[in-house]
Parts: C-alpha cells; sequence; structure tokens
DNA sequence: TTCAGAACCGCACTGGTGGTACAGTACCTT
DNA sequence: AAGGTACTGTACCACCAGTGCGGTTCTGAA
C-alpha cells in the first residue's frame, strides 16, 4: 500500500509545482505524468480526470494550512496569555513566515480555483467553500475571544472581520504576483494586524 | 471605420461575458465566434491570437474602471471638502455600488490574468502591472492629501495602505466566489473604511 | 463610376490536449 | 498458487487554438 500511495504523491507534489507556477490548464497531463516518471495510464489509475487531482490538492492543501495556521497561533499563545496579544503575535508570525518563503509564496491554490471555477467540477468547488468557511470560523473564534476582554471601538461584525484575514491574504498573493512583489503580502497582513490593533487595542499607543 | 470596431467591440463584449462566467481558458474561440455572429477567420482579423483578445480586454477594463472611480471619488468631492470625508465617502459609494449590481460583481479579469498569468504573454502582465500601479498611485494620492490634515495614529507606509485597497477588493471578489456570497466585497470594503476611519480619524467616534 | 483596401467568409488542415478502452505485466500479500 | 494492486503500452476519439489562402462584400476616396 505504500507503493501505490507514494506515486499519488509524488503525482501531486510535481502536479503542484506546476500549476502555481503556471495555471491549471497551462499544466498537462502529459507534461505531469513526465516529470512524475509514469504514464497516462498510471496518471489515470489514480486519478479519474484532472478534476480529481484538483480536488486532492485542494484538499491536502487545506490539511497543511490548517496545521500551519495550528502551529502559528499554538506559539503565539506559548508568548502571551493576553487574547489580543495572541492574535497580535500570530500575524506578526505569519507575515514573518510569509516574507521567509524564497522567491515569495507560490500562491494560493485555493484563490486559483476560485478564479477558474467553472472548470472544475461540484465537488471541487464544494471542497474550496469548506476551505474558506472553515477559515471563517477559526479566526471568528479568536476575535470573539478578544472581543470578551476588548470591547470594539467601532461596531464591525465579527464574521465580516474573520473573513478579512482571508481576503487580505488572497487578495494580497494576487496582487503580489500582479505587480511581481512577493512581499507585498507580508505588508498587508501587518495592515490588518495594525487594524486589528486599532479596534481592540484601549491604549492608542502606537505598536 | 465604424463597421470594424464595431464588430471588435461586439467580439469583446461576448468574450467578456464568457470568460468572466467561465474563465478564459474555458470559453473556446469557436464559441465566441457563434455568439458575436462572426466566423473564426473574422475574429482572427481583428484579433492575432487569444492574447490579443485578452490584452485588449484587460486594457478596456483598466479604462472602464479609471473612469469608475473618477466618477465615484468626483462625487465624494462634491459632498465634502474634507480630504478624509472625501476618502470615507468614496468607500462608501464603492461599497454601494458593489452591492447595486444585479447577480454580485461578475469578477475582476486583473485578477483573472494575475492567476492565470503563465498562460498569456509579457504584454498581457506589463498591461495588467500597469493598471495595479496605477491604482497605487490613485489612492497614494489622496492618503497624502489625509495625512497632511489628519495625522496617522499608526506609522504605516502609504503605499501598502494604498495597495490595500486594491488586495481588499480583489480578494474579496475571490472569497465572494468562492464562497458564492456576492455581498462579501461590499462587506470588505467598508472594513477598509473602518480601518482608514480609525487610522486618521482624531475623535474615537463611531461612524 | 471605378477601384483599392478594409472587413470579412469558407474550408481544409495541423498539432496539442483531455480522456477512453483494453490487453498485458510486474509485484506483493495471503 | 491465487488474486488483487499498481501499473505499462498502444491505439484511438473529440475538441480546441491557430494557419493558410482563395474568394467575397462593403465602403469611402479619386
Amino acid at each position: 500500500m505504500a507503493r501505490g500511495s507514494q506515486t499519488r504523491q509524488r503525482i501531486m507534489d510535481v502536479a503542484q509545482e506546476a500549476i502555481l507556477d503556471k495555471g491549471f490548464d497551462a499544466t498537462s497531463i502529459d507534461e505531469i505524468v513526465a516529470n512524475a516518471e509514469i504514464t497516462k495510464s498510471g496518471f489515470f489509475y489514480h486519478f479519474r480526470d484532472k478534476n480529481a487531482l484538483a480536488r486532492a490538492l485542494i484538499e491536502r492543501h487545506i490539511e497543511i494550512e490548517d496545521a500551519l495556521f495550528d502551529d502559528l497561533f499554538e506559539r503565539a499563545r506559548e508568548l502571551s496569555d493576553d487574547p489580543l496579544q495572541q492574535l497580535l503575535i500570530g500575524l506578526k508570525l505569519l507575515a514573518e513566515l510569509l516574507a521567509d518563503i524564497p522567491g515569495g509564496h507560490p500562491g494560493c491554490i485555493v484563490a486559483t480555483a476560485a478564479y477558474q471555477d467553472r472548470l472544475f467540477d461540484h465537488e471541487v468547488r464544494e471542497a474550496n467553500r469548506r476551505a474558506v468557511l472553515g477559515w471563517r470560523s477559526r479566526f471568528r473564534d479568536m476575535l470573539e475571544t478578544v472581543q470578551q476582554t476588548y470591547p470594539m471601538k467601532e461596531n464591525v461584525s465579527l464574521d465580516h472581520l474573520a473573513d478579512m484575514f482571508s481576503v487580505v491574504i488572497e487578495g494580497g498573493l494576487v496582487m503580489a504576483r500582479a505587480v511581481n512583489d512577493p512581499r507585498l503580502t507580508e505588508q498587508q497582513v501587518l495592515l490588518l494586524r495594525s487594524y486589528l490593533n486599532l479596534l481592540f487595542s484601549p491604549a492608542s499607543r502606537s505598536v
């Protein structure tokens, strides 16, 4: 069983690299099978069609990203007991992480899927939707905890605010690509941090 | 000469509708020529290849969007003499505009191009880049004027802040698609407005 | 009225790509 | 030895971007 899933992983690795570099459509199955050192028949043994590959990639991506966020905010919790500080520290760590990836963040498969969504079938879009809603509830929980200690200075929806995390990250990745500036995403995450600081922090001190 | 450019416009209209609906690759030339009531030869008479069509669409989109922003903030200037209020009013008008489009905003061609950029040639990416940098300088100018009257409460880069307009709009459009919630973009623009209000507004009144 | 050029049409063709079908084979576990 | 898993190899199809080129229609200037 190790042999099969190993090949499957290899196909996905090769495919992901090519897709993040060139886009889903620009990556042909022939190219993937060549780089993964497998035959076309072998590819279709593991994936029913190209959609199945996309779905697998998105699902894997969600897991990795979730684990990454878990780790990030776990470290933030270790560094402070204050919920607001945890949030601000977590965002700082996220910005650093985005900055540390050499050559800039490769981009987000979820956004790729969203912008080519008619290419994918319903299951792919559903997986994508689940991922985004998962992030919303994650950040919403954190914001609620913060709000219990620190009242907001402006009355904004916590759901919308939670979505802003994803919006800034995804939008940042899009714009980083458009202007070819890999540091843009990191800068935008820090602006979100600045917003949350102004919104919740009681003293109007600069951070 | 009216005849030629008329056909060209018709091709672009038909193509844009299909591309925003399904994505660039999912839209075949055969489909475009059928809906535009022209032949394939006719299409290639007007556009050297599919890239030329994309380039033309992006350039037209930039013009339209620029005119839209011009109009929006012109109206904001009519409503207030205060630079901060102009900015906040402009964002409110933008949010209303995004909300008013029936069925939600169709999406942004610039982001589509950014996420499939390897599909496009250098000229297309350059046009895209120019558009984004144009927005940056537009919003930067406005922010600078605001800053002359209202000092920022946190010291953030005006360039980054200017980029945040595009980031929130583009990211909002991506996420709106992902969760199938057309109102998301509008909500995010209002959050950006809330941030700018907190950042520049001297009194900590709620708006 | 003529006539050149712009704006097409019609059709045949090429190469690449996603996907199918199916027979055969190496390997690994029971 | 048997049987499933994990493939290989080959042949094939439909669709799509793009080419080539000869022919046709429309239009504005001389």
